[in-house]
RNA sequence: UCCCGGGUAGCUCAGCUGGUAGAGCAGGUGGCUGUUAACCACCCUGUCGGGGGUUCGAGUCCCUCCCCGGGAGCCA
């Protein structure tokens, strides 16, 4: 017990009347009889001044003056926090109000007024101060200063209560939101396509393996005859493959959900458990993809400037400064567009000593693709129409034979953001594609059945959700865009 | 996995060509003031990432392992 702490009394609970009576200042806005408390978002955004409101939420911090104590509350609601002003006339003020430190949880009763200081508009006189859980400043690790991120992944119970980790929280969740209701408004089913399956995506790097074996059953390929599925299944890599069979029969659907690669990858910008949004979607050719691809992400970062400015502003305050203009430009102009064989000839010309030399039927290297979108447009670059010997084998030949219906999306910062193509849907080029490839025809054969049966041109791409909460929050590395991050050697709860 | 750069107080970091560890912030105590990165005074804080070696002596030099960051590859 820490000296001259307050005990700790995990039974110590607001003063309610009782179980089922309802308090003045719940929301029941639909008459639903919904019961939920009050959040510092709602009365920052209605500022009933004049009127006792009912709040809590966690101490950010507490400072003194003579007879009065401020403390900043927090609920997580929004960015801004309430400030609360406590004079010592409150009986608890000396035992508890004083000894409040920072991750302190409180609910406060008082009345809203107009704050006669700089810095808030809004303040609450309290009229009662319950502590409904201590922090121990001495072991609390959270202070009332800024961190590195660095250190708050060391503790990833508590960082999302600062300021930063919370606004991307939110800004994550608005996203997700805002995904489903683009493609709900323009005739997109979604699609719940398995996390564990047993089809490879190739292309899309190493399968985590499922398995139902001990350990010491396994013993190479041939042990997974006896395991829980007959044969050797994983985590998804991706769920274009199963998404195609559902656009072959909703005509536009899309997946999106958690996906996993199992690569050795140590990147700010690589996770070995990611979320993918994969639109699948039928009667529609590369060109309509890449429309369909630039509209979602132009419309995702007006919803974000829209909707969380306050956490905008605070990343292009403190993590990049040039955030706010970067978002303003996406929203703005057209993504440029280049042909592969254009941006070749680009780099080419560029004068440039690029450490990888460029050359028709390689792959861009990441110092190309910086290039590109950093340099030469300063904004998101689409290039399409790679030549098919970098590309997998369910992308469609293009008629010159030596090119494929593909598509990046290049954005700065950040790289590639969106990978997608039109998908072969002849049947005899794509059996002879994945004789070449090397696939077992009988492995894939539902895959070529898609296309013996009422074959279509379709199209799809796959978009990271982490790099597009990294695109619209400045966050430079892809470990704070997602709530627990999962890398080599790391994923502690 | 490869190439760099790091690991020193709770946090952020300083510590020269080896001489026995410091600052700011946080925390504690007291003071003061409608405060807001509050202020002032005092106080506390260390397996210097682990192990091994060189040396009279290692935070500092060497070897090795672990971890972290940046870049590369792979991709989204």
């Amino acid at each position: 017990m820490p000296r001259g702490r307050p005990p700790h009394n995990r039974n110590a609970r607001p003063g309610r009347g009782g179980n089922n009576r309802r308090r003045r200042n719940d929301i029941d806005a639909d008459g639903s009889g919904i019961m939920l408390p009050q959040q510092v978002s709602d009365i920052l955004t209605r500022k009933p001044v004049g009127t006792h409101i009912e709040i809590s939420g966690w101490i950010r911090t507490r400072r003194d003056s003579g007879g009065v104590s401020f403390l900043e509350l927090s609920d997580g609601s929004c960015l801004d926090s309430l400030q609360v002003v406590a004079d010592n006339g409150l009986d608890n003020y000396d035992r508890e109000i004083r000894k409040i430190t920072t991750g302190t949880a409180v609910q406060v009763v008082g009345l809203l007024v107009d704050s006669p200081a700089k810095g808030q508009e809004v303040e609450v006189r309290a009229e009662r101060i319950t502590v409904i859980g201590w922090s121990d400043a001495e072991t609390y690790p959270l202070q009332k200063k800024r961190h590195g991120f660095e250190f708050l992944r060391s503790i990833p119970h508590l960082r999302p209560r600062t300021n930063a980790l919370a606004a991307v929280a939110r800004i994550r969740s608005r996203l997700d939101y805002a995904i489903r209701n683009f493609f709900r408004e323009r005739g997109f089913f979604l699609v719940h396509t398995p996390i564990i399956t047993t089809s490879d995506c190739e292309g899309a790097g190493e399968m985590f393996t499922v398995t139902a074996l001990p350990p010491e059953q396994i013993k190479g390929p041939g042990s997974f005859a006896d395991d829980f599925f007959g044969r050797r299944a994983g985590l998804t890599v991706s769920g274009q493959l199963q998404a195609e069979i559902y656009a072959l029969a909703l005509g536009r659907v899309y997946t999106f959900g958690p996906t996993f690669r199992a690569e050795n990858s140590n990147t700010s910008r690589h996770l070995a458990e990611f979320w993918m949004l994969e639109p699948e979607i039928s009667f529609c050719d590369l060109a309509c993809a890449m429309s369909v691809a630039e509209e979602l992400i132009r419309e995702l970062v007006r919803t974000v400037l829209r909707d969380c400015a306050k956490e905008v502003n605070l990343f292009n305050r403190f993590v990049d400064s040039k955030l706010l203009g970067r978002l303003e430009s996406i929203t703005g102009e057209p993504f440029a567009r280049l042909a592969y064989g254009e941006a070749v000839d680009l780099l080419a010309r560029s004068g440039r000593d690029f450490e990888f030399p460029v050359r028709w039927g390689v792959d861009l290297q990441a110092e190309h693709e910086r290039y590109l979108c950093e340099e030469v447009v300063a904004g998101p670059v689409i290039v399409h129409d790679y030549p098919k010997g970098i590309k997998p084998f369910y992308m469609r030949l293009n008629d010159d034979g030596q090119t494929v219906a593909a598509m990046d999306i290049l954005v700065p910062g950040i790289g590639e953001l969106v990978g997608g193509s039109q998908r072969e849907e002849r049947y005899d080029l794509l059996a002879r594609r994945m004789d070449e490839a090397g696939l077992d025809e009988a492995e894939y054969g539902w895959y070529l059945d898609l296309r013996r049966y009422g074959t279509v041109p379709h199209s799809g791409f796959g978009l990271g959700f982490e790099r597009l909460v990294q695109l619209v929050t400045g966050m430079h590395n892809i470990r704070e865009a997602i709530p627990f991050p999962r890398t080599p050697g790391s994923a502690p709860c």
